[in-house]
DNA sequence: TCTGGGGTCCTATAGCCT
DNA sequence: TCTGAGGCTATAGGACCC
């Protein structure tokens, strides 16, 4: 996401001083929003483990975008193979995603947030901030307020947290799930933040945590403990600098408001591996004529084509070739792709093949071109 | 028998230029 | 002429998020 419009919240006062308010930001995350949602379609599934996924098939390839509260009973989690949930709970009901009406009702989400403050962030299909500095309402008010009205448009529920930043809210709003409501105050950081496991803080996925266990740091406190020299010197700069800074619950990232996209692509994994030339080759000509439409529909032109082979053993590679000009053309993209497909190697079996177009920009914008040499 | 599809951002390296 | 130091772009890979 390029930020376009940013929103900090800094005010100087009439004297030479300047005051600095303290920001208050909520952030609302849905509760299992894509199986409540089939609940809500469906309302004798209440109560069932019920696994959104994939085509809905577990026998399939494909994994799990969400699970309701009863199929987490089993230990099924977000991004787990079907294949799993299936053999860790054989009676859940398995149903396949349903993009366009989950999109259809966080629009109606969203369009709701939106009268609580100007100022919100879209993180998601499921999930926003807002920055409620100016409400006249305690922080706890306009919480509950929302959530009544998330209720009573769509009957759906949803965790908040309200916190003095983007950070410490999200992890706010993931400590009393489903149907919270959890303020989390600076001060309160060591208390609260720092029992948690390293894994919670936004940034650390499965890898970083696992380097961190190998290092003895298992919770937020203990990657507190950590100098700032070190953790550079461990995960680069800028990852280094988010996780000592995160640690401590400093987070001073305004909210994004508006954005432009910068890339778009499509990609499939196959039901079962390819080697023939051939049929990549076709599908390959299919994700470029999608990718090219979507372009010309929501009006963008780019310059680089990137194609994606993940092998059966899901080695992953890419190739990218920069055009001269940007493009919306599907035969222009078509080109580069194939001279891009054309430099893998085709001993081994083909998993997923996938196309992506980026340096995005509309097409009446200014190029950015290199200049010419000086 | 594992491991989707839509993205973003960061890092390292190589080549070219000043 | 040789040797760097940086800067910039293109490219490839990787981690992370929803």
């Amino acid at each position: 996401m390029r930020p376009v419009h940013e929103h900090s919240h800094c005010r100087f006062s009439a004297e030479t001083a300047f005051v600095f308010r303290m920001r208050r930001i909520l952030h609302v995350d849905m509760d299992a929003f894509f199986a409540a949602i089939e609940v809500l379609r469906r309302p004798e599934l209440a109560g069932l483990p019920l696994v959104v996924g994939g085509r809905g098939d577990p026998h399939e390839r494909g994994v799990v975008s969400a699970a309701s509260y009863e199929a987490r009973k089993y230990g099924i989690r977000s991004a787990m193979p079907l294949r799993t949930a299936l053999r860790l709970c054989p009676h859940a009901v398995f149903l396949a995603v349903d993009y366009e009406e989950y999109s259809r009702v966080s629009a109606v989400i969203k369009g709701l947030l939106s009268k609580f403050s100007p100022i919100i962030e879209d993180a998601g299909i499921d999930e926003a901030y807002l920055d409620i500095s100016e409400s006249e309402l305690p922080s706890e008010a306009v919480a509950s307020a929302i959530k009544q009205e998330i209720r009573q448009a769509t009957g759906l529920t949803c965790s908040i947290g309200i916190a003095p930043n983007k950070l410490l809210a999200k992890i706010a709003s993931d400590l009393d799930k489903p149907d919270g409501l959890t303020v989390v105050e600076q001060a309160e950081v060591e208390k609260r933040i720092w029992p948690l496991p390293a894994r919670m803080l936004p940034g650390v996925g499965p890898k970083t945590e696992a380097r961190l266990k190998r290092l003895g740091i298992h919770t937020v406190g203990a990657l507190a403990e950590q100098p700032l020299e070190k953790l550079v010197e461990l995960f680069g700069p800028a990852h280094g600098g988010w996780l000592y800074e995160a640690a401590r619950g400093r987070d001073e990232r305004p909210l994004v408001t508006h954005w432009e996209p910068r890339s778009m692509g499509h990609e499939t994994t196959f039901q079962r591996d390819v080697s023939d030339w051939q049929p990549l080759a076709r599908i390959l000509g299919r994700l470029v004529r999608g990718i090219a439409t979507q372009m010309r529909q929501e009006g963008y032109v780019g310059r680089t084509v990137t194609v994606k082979v993940r092998y059966a053993d899901f080695e992953t590679h890419t190739h990218e070739k920069t055009l001269e000009e940007p493009t919306d053309d599907a035969d222009a993209i078509r080109g580069a792709a194939f001279e891009c497909f054309a430099r893998f190697g085709m001993e081994k079996a083909v998993r997923l093949i996938g196309v992506r177009v980026g340096d995005l920009r509309k097409p009446a914008e200014p190029t950015t071109a290199r200049p010419p040499a000086s």
